[in-house]
Formats: structure tokens, C-alpha cells, sequence
RNA sequence: GUGAGCGUAGCUCAAUGGUUAGAGCACUGGACUGUGGCUCCAGUGGUUGUGGGUUCGAGUCCCAUCGCUCACCCCA
């Protein structure tokens, strides 16, 4: 073989893309109703997007990303992830002019340089929203309605809504104080990722999945409990709203989001069944983040659905029917295979799918191959129908046999 | 970046260190001359990932390398 796909990319081949349409499909009519409406943006930026937004210190910027200079020297990354770039084009195009809020949804490829692995690729899928412009806790609310709306659409259960308070710059200080405090007397029964975690983000020990780690956990200062009586007050509106929405969730003091831009509100759901990935879809507010990129003081909330593991979670419950054609002409002799070809030109243009081949198999092979490819009807084409300028018809699915005038072949197909 | 497992036909897989590497599915043709699915028969298809080594002899054992997969880290 000359050529493979690059490690970490994948194709994405019939029937596997018509699960891929569906979803897509369900968003855009999922997300309308919302008034989403889509964004589509350069898959590369700057580099100074992301690494100004999702934060120096993270794995995503450290060494996950793919980053290049451009002929004229500058530094270029293709996008890690879908929302600094929504912000900038919000930000770059004065969308904050229009009516607050603004509900944008994208859909397109992400590129992580990271060891592939069962729900993970170096260019992997995201359809993402973004709402700007609103901070009451009911707009977290119906984001995350919105996604659960979504996820119902597309078939997919027994998935785990999981939300957090990460606080805002008035009360994140307070804590991260006390979790050094705490981590202090400890640093010995850390693992060594955690104990160089200490040094950079006390925060993230809470994700570390080592054993003497999430033990400690449990005595662990909880951010919940420091928030400021703003976000706390914001915290419980939105598990309010979630009741009163009827969306079920339960509340991880210990999730702390990838992403150094996100405020208060953070979520994540999770399913079982996807290995060592267990994160389908996540997000989480930003209210400083427009603001940072130069913008005005606007909030924004938003999430990302993993393409790759949603539709291996919905491949496995639901087969997609692939499409077959309408009907397959099959011929016998030069003067037939004349007639069927004109024929077949004016049932595509009538958007009828016909399908015929130019081997000259037997009338035998002809119609193994219109049954290989489920064609509904199956019409003949002889020197005795030429002759009376008939067709012969056949229906695949019961054999049902019959004979039209050729001039009405679209019109009988149409009517099926 | 770290660790483990696996690479044999288009696909799923066999083959104790021993003849010319097989089977099912798929594909092509035939039985059935102008009628699919079921059945039967035949055929096409291989540098055993690649390169070295051990051996009288390697798909099999050893080394290297490439690739894939899974896990760690982290994340969608």
C-alpha cells in the first residue's frame, strides 16, 4: 500500500456516515427551536487564540496541540477545541451588537496531537454551542436542557449529567488558598503527577484518578463550599431550574474542567460504555472570556458533543438503513442498452435513483447485482419491449411482474 | 511522553519448527441460453507488515523496525 491516513485520523465510510448525518441532522433541528443559529469558523487560528484562552499551563496548550509557522513566519494552531474561536469571530464581527443573547452551534473537526485510543483521535468531532450575552442560571439551564433534548433525540440513555461550581475570580482565590493549605501537610502521599499539580493548579489533584489521591478527596476543601454568596446564590438557582426542568443530575464537587476560561457553571455527561473515555459531551460557563479577548463584559455559556464517541454509542443500539436505488435497468442487446441508458438520464433528473452497468452481463448477473444493491424494481429492457416500446417491471421485494409503456416509466416509479 | 497486546487472502480467523500456507464470508462464473434471494460446483485472490538472525528447515523461535489496538496521562 502506498498511502495510509495519518495516525489518529480516520475516514468515515457508508453506512458509518449516515449515522454521522442523522446526528447532525437532530442538532440542527434540536438546536433551532432554541434559536441557535450556525457558526462556521476557520479550522485554524492564531496560536495566541488558544494559548491566551484555554491557558498556558494546560495539557491541551503544553503539548497537545498542532501548531506550525506559516510561510510569512507566523504562528498558526489548528483548532484543539470549538469555542476561543467562536469567541474571537463573536468578538472580531461585533455580534455583541446584535440582540442579546446570541445562540450559535457548530459542527466540524478539532485536532488534539495525543496517543489515539478507543474514543480518542488526533482529529476528532465536535458540535458545540455557544449563548452569549446572559448570566441568570436559567440560561445554564436550558443550555443543558437543550443537550439533554438532544441526546434524547439521537437515541442515546443511561447517561449521567454531572454539574459544578468552579466559582469566578472573586472567590476562586480563597479556596485555591485552602487547597494548598491543605495539600501542604499532605504532599507525601501524593502521587508524583499531583504533587508537580501542587506547584502549578492545586485544583486539578481533585481529577487524579490515583488511589491515595481520590481517597483524600473526601477530606478535600470542596469549592462549593467556598463560593461567594453571587455564585453560590447562582449555583443553587441553576439546580432549582434543573428540578423545575425535570433533568436529572447530581452534583461532583470534584470536576474541574480541562480549561483554564471556564466560570462557575461546569458539566459533563458520562456514559459507561466507552472505555477509558467516558466523557460524551461537556462544557461550562465563561464569563470572563469575551472580555479577554478585548470584547465587552459578556457572559457566555456553552458545551461540545463528541462526535466520534456519541455515534459509537448510537451505533451499537440503532443500524441506519442505507439507501438503495429505486430501480435497476437491465438490458439485452446493443439497442436495449441504448434506450436504458437514455432512460436512466431521465429518471435522475426526475431524482428517481437508477442504476444500470455497461459490462453486458448476463440477465442473470443483472439482477444479482440489483438484488446486491436492494434496488426496489428491477425493469427489463429486451429486444421483444424495445419493440413495443415497453418496459417489463419487477418488484424485488415480492416478485410482483407487469409490463408499462416506456413513456411511462417515471411517472410509475414516481408513484411508488 | 509511558506501558501492554496484536500484525496470515478484501473481511473474520486456522495452520505441533517439517511437502505447494488453508477455511468461512465476500467477489466472479456455472448448474438455470430472458428473471434475484436458497442450494450445489468451480474459479480469482498471499512478498504470512518490513528487515535481519538462529536452524538442515521459520507463518511459528530471537532481535530490530513500522503499523494497529488498548491502557496510563489528559480529554470530546
Amino acid at each position: 500500500m502506498k498511502f495510509r491516513a495519518i495516525k489518529g485520523v480516520q475516514d468515515i465510510l457508508p453506512p458509518d456516515v449516515y449515522v454521522w448525518q442523522e446526528v447532525e441532522s437532530a442538532a440542527r433541528q434540536v438546536f433551532a427551536p432554541f434559536g441557535y443559529k450556525e457558526i462556521r469558523t476557520p479550522v485554524m487560528e492564531f496560536t495566541e487564540v488558544f494559548t491566551r484562552s484555554i491557558g498556558e499551563t494546560t495539557d491541551i496548550v503544553e503539548k497537545e496541540m498542532y501548531t506550525f509557522n506559516d510561510r510569512a513566519g507566523r504562528s498558526i494552531t489548528l483548532r484543539p477545541e470549538g469555542t476561543a474561536p467562536v469567541v474571537r469571530a463573536y468578538v472580531e464581527n461585533h455580534l455583541y451588537r446584535l440582540p442579546s443573547p446570541q445562540k450559535y452551534y457548530y459542527i466540524g473537526p478539532m485536532f488534539r496531537y495525543e496517543r489515539p485510543q478507543r474514543g480518542r483521535f488526533r482529529q476528532f468531532h465536535q458540535i458545540g454551542v455557544e449563548a452569549f450575552g446572559e448570566d441568570d442560571p436559567r440560561m445554564d439551564a436550558e443550555v443543558l436542557d437543550m443537550l439533554r433534548r438532544f441526546l434524547e433525540r439521537v437515541g442515546v440513555e443511561d447517561l449521567g449529567f454531572e454539574i459544578n461550581s468552579i466559582g469566578c475570580d472573586a472567590c476562586r482565590p480563597a479556596y485555591r488558598e485552602a487547597m494548598v493549605d491543605f495539600l501542604s501537610g499532605r504532599v507525601d502521599t501524593l502521587c508524583t503527577d499531583c504533587r508537580r499539580r501542587y506547584e502549578v493548579n492545586p485544583l486539578r489533584v481533585l481529577d487524579c484518578k490515583a488511589k491515595g489521591c481520590s481517597a483524600m478527596k473526601e477530606e478535600a476543601p470542596r469549592i462549593i463550599d467556598y463560593l461567594c454568596s453571587d455564585c453560590r446564590g447562582h449555583f443553587e438557582a441553576l439546580r432549582g431550574h434543573l428540578e423545575s426542568l425535570g433533568i436529572p443530575y447530581r452534583v461532583n464537587p470534584g470536576m474541574v474542567r480541562g480549561l483554564d476560561y471556564y466560570t462557575r457553571t461546569t458539566f459533563e455527561v458520562t456514559t459507561e460504555s466507552l472505555g477509558a473515555q467516558s466523557a460524551v459531551a461537556a462544557g461550562g460557563r465563561y464569563d470572563r472570556l469575551v472580555e479577554e479577548f478585548g470584547g465587552p463584559a459578556v457572559p457566555g455559556i456553552g458545551f461540545a458533543i463528541g462526535m466520534e464517541r456519541l455515534t459509537m454509542l448510537i451505533r451499537d443500539r440503532h443500524g441506519v438503513e442505507e439507501p438503495a436505488p429505486s430501480v435497476y435497468l437491465a438490458v439485452i442487446g446493443a439497442d436495449a442498452e441504448a434506450a436504458a441508458y437514455k432512460l436512466a438520464s431521465e429518471m435522475r433528473g426526475s431524482g428517481i435513483w437508477a442504476e444500470l452497468d455497461y459490462s453486458g452481463a448476463s440477465l442473470r448477473s443483472q439482477f444479482k447485482r440489483a438484488d446486491r444493491l436492494r434496488a426496489a424494481y428491477v425493469f427489463i429492457l429486451g429486444e421483444d419491449e424495445l419493440a413495443r416500446g415497453a418496459v417489463r417491471y419487477k418488484r424485488l421485494s415480492d416478485g410482483l411482474q407487469g409490463e408499462i409503456d416506456m413513456d411511462d416509466a417515471v411517472r410509475f416509479l414516481s408513484s411508488q
